[in-house]
DNA sequence: TATTGTTATACTCTATAACTATA
DNA sequence: TATAGTTATAGAGTATAACAATA
């Protein structure tokens, strides 16, 4: 039997690598790492940030993001500030310039991944992308 | 700008994740790891492998597949015999034994896999397959 | 000289433990 | 006592370097 179908997970993970590999050079254009991409999309909507909040929000330990924050802050495109009710928690926020940069990374990356959809027909695309937005809908933490 | 579209990678990779992790609880059923069960797929229809030609077949390592060729060669599930014609080189094949605990494992698998894919409505699974099996066989390696 | 299989080493990423300052 | 942030440490997983045997 030469052509069962391969697993869901061996046609899969490749490709989340390709389309992570095809993200790369455009995070290197803009200068800024994976985390830091992830952490600019993390602060989207919600108005109050903590650090701990904010890293389970995007799947990291809190001891990871700290030197993505640094470096974030560093770059002026986040805002760390002590919450004045509980002196122990930093309230992170986008400033202007993060929020820019966000968008404009988000709409290279999106244009990049296009291209490793090149080999499918529109149709396939299109079901493609409505099919991934309902696994990814249905598995996301319940808000 | 509430719903953009969520990157790409951003919806595959934690799906590739998902994946990967409904299959374990298989593998350990069958005493295999996730390695072990690429080789037994990557030995599949071709005659002769050596272990360095397997090994870039399944994306590894060539100093990563040793430890796993160990274990499934004391498991009985391949054989490993020096070529007569180059004694530098491993022959690698399946033994009986390998190819049905092979074709055990990915039958669980892929059952295993679906529960996954349960979210999506019958014609959406079928367009996604679809769609996933024009790009592995547009993006893997020219024979 | 180049290549196969192997071992030993180093590096990267991630998680855990330990500390401080607040509460 | 418990928690947020931080730092230091340890653990997987992976890749690189170095070696012996053979070509």
């Amino acid at each position: 039997m030469p052509d069962r179908r391969p697993d869901l997970a061996a046609m899969i993970v490749p490709l989340g690598r390709a389309l992570m590999a095809a993200e790369q050079p455009v995070l290197d254009r803009h200068g800024i790492s994976m985390w830091g991409y992830s952490v600019l999309l993390g602060l989207g909507a919600e108005p109050t940030h903590t650090q701990s909040a904010l890293a389970k929000r995007i799947g990291a330990d809190k001891t990871r993001i700290i030197p993505v924050l640094d470096e974030l802050q560093r770059q002026g495109l986040i805002r760390r500030e002590p919450d004045p009710a509980d002196r122990r928690v930093n309230l992170v926020a986008l400033t202007d310039a993060g929020r820019a940069t966000r968008d404009r990374v988000q709409r290279d990356i999106q244009r990049a991944e296009e291209t490793v959809l090149e080999p499918l027909a529109a149709a396939d695309r299109t079901a493609l992308l409505r099919a991934l937005r309902v696994l990814y809908e249905a598995n996301r933490s319940p808000d």
